[in-house]
DNA sequence: CAGCATAAAACGAACGCTCGTTCTTGACGC
DNA sequence: GCGTCAAGAACGAGCGTTCGTTTTATGCTG
């Protein structure tokens, strides 16, 4: 038996998963996962039938992969933040700076909201969702560390409970701006700010 | 001819209607909203195909109605703390008290989850969305009016901006738990102390 | 008070269509 | 010429909806 040797390069095959990826992306953005057609979303790569279900056996293994991968800009723009160890509603505004653009053209946000709504219904959704958003809590607590090292919390701070409080602020400002279509994010520090430095 | 009598009760027709979306909501939660098909919903009604179509002339019309309602429990339930007068945190934790039982067996917010995603695609439910959570915030409000008149916050406060920075920790800490599991309420609520007292 | 007339209400088989997926076919690099 | 990859026609299942028919509830009539 003779070992596997690839035709084309590895390159060219992850090229073509990511180009498969992007397109289900805009789709689904466009549609919401359930109202966009293996055809829609054929059409979207270029390519044909045979050629994505090369890559990816079901429409299920695709959405699969796109949860996996729609928390990851937000993740890397909070351990950029953490590094620059700023007061708590500095950091706060350097974070929702990503969400802003997360939630315009091209942001993965709306992706995130249909995510959540099949983690709600399917296991193995939910299952990459809950790896997904305690690993972005877990960024976040340094955040919350850097405040209690920084003298800004108190030393005998419960970091956990004050990260879950800190946490749902993130999703709960993207969540009020697409749904009500306000505030900004500069109107929201602003009211933080009054909320918590008292 | 004087046959504009009803032949069978306003009442009659006002339960079956009832009957019909509390299927749809039982299917909704199981399902989504999608994958709910008009035969699962149905069957769950126990009634025929064209009962129901008698009724509501399409699924995306069951789907605008059980929108429509969605808020409806925590509504209520706002006005309520909010004639109690209590300082901020204690009108939090009362607020969030119903967000966990709306999180449980029977409750609302599963559909929630679904209902925002629909509204980031379909523009009538995006609409409807607005409407309710905009109605939401304005209820919120009046928690954050009672702590600027009873001296909690200054007098001068920016109401509405303190209101959207509030008025994100619930559905913030709704989200954290249903994606995550934790925390728990009373977790949240000590951390939230935590950022807030100080 | 029968019993008939009438229209609302409920029924469910059937329809056209689109879905996700499979499979046969052929092209191309080695 | 053999193994890999792409293409796209074809398939069965299941979708939301329609519509002709049957059942039910009520008022009218004799």
């Amino acid at each position: 038996m003779l070992w596997d040797v690839p035709r084309v390069s590895e390159e060219h095959l992850n090229a073509r998963r990511e180009q498969i990826l992007d397109a289900a992306r805009a789709c689904f953005v466009a549609k919401g996962l359930h109202s966009t057609s293996m055809q829609d979303l054929i059409k979207e790569a270029g390519l044909s039938v045979g050629a994505v279900y090369r890559y990816f056996k079901s429409k299920d293994e695709i959405i699969a992969a796109i949860a996996e991968t729609v928390t990851g800009g937000i993740m890397q723009h909070i351990e950029t933040v953490a590094a620059q160890r700023l007061p708590l509603a500095e950091s706060m505004d350097a974070v929702l700076v990503a969400i802003e653009i997360q939630m315009g053209p091209g942001g993965h946000l709306p992706i995130a909201l249909q995510v959540w709504a099949e983690a709600a219904i399917d296991p193995a959704i939910a299952a990459i969702a809950k790896d997904r958003y305690v690993k972005l809590r877990g960024a976040l607590q340094l955040l919350v560390e850097n405040a209690v090292d920084s003298g800004e919390l108190p030393e005998d701070t419960d970091v956990a409970a004050v990260t879950s409080a800190y946490y749902s602020l993130v999703p709960g400002f993207a969540l009020q701006r697409m749904l009500t279509g306000t505030p900004d994010k500069d109107s929201y520090m602003r009211g933080l700010r009054l909320l918590i430095n008292r």
